[in-house]
DNA sequence: TTGCTTTATCGTAATATTGCAATATAATAA
DNA sequence: TTATTATATTGCAATATTACGATAAAGCAA
């Protein structure tokens, strides 16, 4: 038990679930904005920023970079969070497309 | 530990958060999209179409009414589970302006 | 009334998530 | 080389989520 039956749905929910669930937490909310709304894409003041522990800011940042939404140089002193915009789009059609399917209401 | 540490973000932030949980699971993303194609209201044939037990359905759909997403009848046998299309429309607008908030990239 | 159908709730087990202290790693600075 | 700085990883405790069997509740049918 205690596990998603993740077989049960096509593709696309489980997709869809899993993108969502990256923005289930507003720590990664609040990342994404910060990162998007940077000049420069030196980060990590992300920890004085948000308020959370070095550890739990990059444990959010892989969950972040999980579903390929972080691109950048990840090596060396020179990090570079940047949003995947790309990916960012990809994700935006899903959402919208998923909003806009409702069309009837029946009560 | 373990709980989410609401205190540090902002309402909006926290409000998208939990929004994006209700859609972090695709069993609910799954019943959203049903209930939204049905012609009439009557549902729950949602455990035959779904294909989890009656209980673990009644779960998923009281997380979904806990952020207004459900309209309509909610006692006595005629069940209806609609979507609300007011908060429907306010959630799309949350997501959507978090989406289009990114406009510039360094890498 | 009794039985049937439909949905909700309770209780519990399995698993996942959140958060942090401690530690490791990797590059730069002195 | 030895700091120093920045980020990642490990290990663990607290809490949340997922799922379901058993049971309750609430309406309708006979």
């Amino acid at each position: 038990m205690g596990t998603t039956k993740s077989e049960l749905f096509t593709a696309r929910h489980n997709e869809l679930a899993k993108a969502a669930k990256v923005l289930a937490h507003p720590a990664r909310v609040s990342i994404l904005e910060y990162i998007s709304k940077q000049d420069a894409c030196i980060c990590n003041d992300l920890v004085d920023v948000i308020g959370l522990s070095q550890p739990t800011i990059s444990q959010h940042l892989n969950e972040i970079k999980k579903i390929g939404l972080l691109q950048g140089n990840f090596e060396g002193k020179n990090l570079c969070y940047c949003i995947d915009r790309e990916r960012w789009q990809e994700l935006q059609e899903s959402f919208q497309s998923f909003f806009n399917q409702i069309t009837q209401n029946c009560c």
